[in-house]
DNA sequence: CCAGATCAATCGAAAAAACCGAATATTAAG
DNA sequence: CTTAATATTCGGTTTTTTCGATTGATCTGG
């Protein structure tokens, strides 16, 4: 019973060249000359009794065999490079940098909330934000250029079996305006005047814009639609400028009421928002990032 | 600026050693003298810049560093292992060996009906079927001995961040009688006149049992409780021989008709039993493991 | 269509790494 | 105190890796 332990120089050597899509990348990229690369790689094949790539015109391309021994590799050296990473570490175990995208619809102050006692728990910590579209910050984390992303919404089936997403909080949302509208006369003050109210929404795509048109189809409100936005700090900015009634998470009834000035109109008991934090199935998890999932509310 | 590569030969050489626990039982196991391990573990220690043994009395005994080394190094070369098994297989991408964990409360036709999809996609699939308590089940899951495991609980928050479940079917719960009980004079037939009839139900720490309870509770049944199973098979051969009123799940309505010649006496419309699927979160997940996961219904 | 450039594979020798035998030091057990 | 078990260190040997030179195939530009 032949069992020869699996030769990770060789792996290591394969999966560069596939990377790299040829050998003599590879071997430039390696510090190595072609023909090193090339005879290990064949020792690597007869090893594992199998070809992993073949050779078509000039050009080395995957079997199949050499896909499916690529998507371990790629695990495998990832991992490695993270061993590194963590050892490299001053505080073992305590990386020093956490890098999280936070989607646009996330209000900053929720986000704030969110990670801060993250922040606190890890004072050395060096805290690497960055904003963009769902999508956008799903396929960074995918990459491993980030290490979590927040949002409001949760992943879709065909995600799920890639990441994984924790609902961290949830807060029900309400209707503000300023004051400045709110003085007008015939200004909106409960659910039936909204009819005619100036309005101001989270664009179609958003889970948040779901859920209100939902509610204002079941109060048979058909509101003056004047702006639609994908970012809530636009909306809010609008809204807290008198451009008209917006919606909001009532954690941010405090901070809209003294940075702009507006006031809770009425709050939506059954529509909630919620936080989700979503990251990788790792089972080696960034030490930040397993605080922020266990910062779950119950 | 220093990069140099890990060395994965010295850390097989360093995971041997602590799974062993000592160099002298790594060098047996792996065939070389311990001289050798001593030395490279050295190199290894020397490339990384930390120190992963510390010698204590004529043991050797983990660092803090070598902690968190082993925890990469265990994913690392169960990737490996993974690798060369998938490798192995004659048909590419398709493991040949299903090992399933069914837990004792699942019916085995629900066990049956939930597998039977993915033995038919693949006709030279080899199912492995292991019974046994829900902890006991989850457990070998965590040490790789099972592939997959079949519950009627969902996981607990703490078991969350080590594995995944998935809801992949629901359904009713019925209370059922063997018809030779219930041709006896004052037999029960409706929920009033369960209070005085011979109920057997699920042990407590069983999903069912729990919500069986609230439904009692709902109804002001306080039933004579004449037998308590672990074992759901069993709970149903007592049943069905007439020992006394039973609950099951509904997709068994027809085969307990047949089997056992019981009949449904009441169906609990809102008493729902979920069926899930426990894995591992990888993110390279065997062939039938994943149809599995992706036969849940909608 | 041909000449030069590019790429991967092969071969044998040189360099590097891994390995072992003997010896040492330390510790636990009898 | 002696003995057995353990890890380590030091030299020399063996194995593996690497490279230079070469070959054969393929693409590109004139």
């Amino acid at each position: 019973m032949s069992k020869p332990e699996l030769n990770y120089k060789h792996l290591h050597y394969f999966w560069t060249v596939a990377k790299e899509g040829g050998v003599a990348r590879a071997a430039e990229r390696l510090g190595v000359s072609p023909q090193t690369i090339s005879g290990q790689l064949g020792k690597l094949e007869r090893d594992i009794g199998r070809t992993l790539f073949t050779q078509v015109g000039r050009r080395l391309e995957l079997t199949e065999a050499g896909r499916e021994a690529l998507r371990y590799a790629d695990e495998i050296f990832l991992l490695g490079e993270r061993l590194r990473e963590a050892l490299d570490e001053p505080a073992l175990g305590q990386a020093s940098r956490l890098t999280v995208g936070i989607a646009d619809s996330v209000p900053k102050l929720v986000a704030y909330k969110l990670l801060a006692p993250v922040v606190e728990a890890s004072p050395q910590l060096r805290l690497v934000c960055h904003e963009g579209e769902f999508d956008e910050l799903t396929s960074a984390l995918s990459r491993h250029k980030l290490d979590i992303v927040l949002s409001d919404r949760d992943l879709g089936q065909a995600q799920q079996r890639r990441l994984v997403a924790r609902r961290l909080a949830s807060c029900p949302i309400g209707i503000y305006a300023a004051r400045s509208l709110l003085e007008k006369p015939g200004a909106a003050r409960n659910i039936a005047d909204f009819s005619h109210a100036p309005m101001l929404l989270p664009s179609k795509r958003t889970s948040m814009r779901t859920r209100l048109d939902v509610w204002m189809d079941a109060e048979g409100l058909t509101p003056n639609v004047v702006g639609e936005f994908d970012d809530s700090a636009l909306l809010t900015t609008f809204g807290g400028n008198g451009a008209g009634y917006f919606p909001a998470a009532t954690v941010l009834t405090e901070m809209l009421s003294r940075q702009y000035d507006a006031e809770l109109v009425i709050e939506l008991s059954d529509v909630n928002e919620g936080y989700y934090a979503i990251s990788l199935p790792s089972r080696l998890p960034n030490l930040h990032v397993a605080r922020l999932l266990q910062s779950a509310l119950p």
